[in-house]
DNA sequence: CCAAAAGTGTTAAACCTACACCCATGT
DNA sequence: ACATGGGTGTAGGTTTAACACTTTTGG
């Protein structure tokens, strides 16, 4: 679908007023990122609408694959913005107007959204970003160094970094961030960034173990300083 | 707004193809109960739709106080139901046609909806439940003897009972399903009753008074066979 | 005074904490 | 050999579990 169709067609196609955006979260040295595109002057999230003959999930992972380039993307949603005057309009004004777009003030795009958000977490190294119809730029954003953004974009990402420090307290999920493959101090150290605090090296390793949840490869990897760490993986069900 | 109204209007009025549904889960003899509305020969979730004018926490909770009665009830967020075919068509379609009135297939009440479903847990005694356009009646089920339902109305009552049971776990809630002042016997068969297992009393009682979530009133109950039990109340903040 | 209900104690096991210690490896 | 990084051990405190004990009250 071109940029034309879009506009013409997504009336038709999508659900109306009803958005899912996606805060598509990586872990790279040692810092959170965030993916973010470009339109205009300001950043936003992955996101997009639900077909008519679309199930809610189905237009999720589907909004996902396109925008990662992951096959199977780990997400879980986050929670539901419905604000009552939740509208884009000034945004995509000023965006068609830079452009010389001929802009409509009543075009579904400036409707009022709900907005459906989840967060995604995802292998740094393997994710291959790609931009959407409007977008100019993508780019890997620290979470504590948020661009300029639209609406309550800016809002959307810090809830799910909020969530995701009290998610890693219930569920082992964080394995999402790492390759298969993994070693305990890299699961340590990112645990850490997720929690901004230090956490004791000893405990963390019996406690992690103790879950069960992964399986230890006799493997060890090649390093350069110190004593070569064991990898693990997630133990299949 | 009347039951013309309701259909004639409801279109412009309404965000389309988005609905609210409530959860709504008492606590009575022991037993864990949830209101539903009868329409036709199954009953369904109190719900409604979100005005265009109005945030989605708003609708949702005007709906709850339309339905019990009480000026500011409990909720929290269960989740999204939004199948791709998820459709009342046939339901509506036989109340209609029982009822003598004109059923129309393209009503928006025929489309697809996505709904976001909500669990409030209320005091069973204060609520005072009202039925609403369509409803020829209401009544409490119990969670474990519930009736024919509508659509996917059962899974979600039961992804309601599920949640709850995690819920409980990590936060103190289960105070909003008794009255103000209650007693720790009370509380220890409450969680009993959601958790489906016993629990020793002495450590329960320890527990709950351990996190500092109630204030012990010096006050004894009026009771007959044993030792009369302290009430308790929520510390406020 | 006895049974029932509510509250409190007791003990052992389990777990968490904060380190200390030991092992492996590159320089 | 030694600094660095990784893995494991241990002593102390705290929390949990299971159950025993005590207090209050109605009959």
């Amino acid at each position: 679908m071109d940029f034309q169709e879009f506009i013409e067609q997504g009336e038709k196609l999508f659900l109306p007023n009803l958005s899912v955006d996606m805060v598509i979260i990586g872990f790279h040295e040692g810092e959170l990122k965030c993916l973010l595109l470009k339109i205009g002057d300001k950043w936003l999230l992955p996101g997009g609408y639900v077909f008519r003959t679309e199930s809610v999930e189905n237009a999720t992972v589907r909004i996902l694959r396109e925008r990662t380039g992951l096959k199977d993307p780990h997400f879980k949603f986050l929670s539901v913005f419905g604000g009552e005057d939740r509208k884009f309009t000034e945004e995509w004004k000023q965006f068609f107007v830079e452009n010389n777009l001929p802009f409509k003030e009543n075009t579904w795009l400036n409707d009022r959204f709900v907005t459906l958000a989840h967060y995604s977490l995802v292998d740094f190294e393997k994710t291959k970003p790609v931009i959407g119809n409007f977008d100019e730029a993508f780019a890997w954003f620290n979470l504590d160094e948020l661009p300029k953004m639209w609406m309550d974009h800016k809002e959307i990402v810090l809830t799910a970094k909020n969530r995701l420090k009290e998610d890693i307290q219930h569920e082992q999920l964080t394995y999402n961030l790492l390759p298969k493959e993994f070693t305990m101090p890299q699961l340590h150290g990112l645990h850490q960034t997720i929690l901004g605090e230090k956490l004791d090296r000893s405990r963390f390793q019996k406690k992690m173990i103790a879950s069960g949840a992964f399986e230890r490869l006799p493997k060890l990897q090649k390093d350069s300083p110190g004593r070569k760490p064991f990898q693990y993986r997630v133990k299949k069900a």
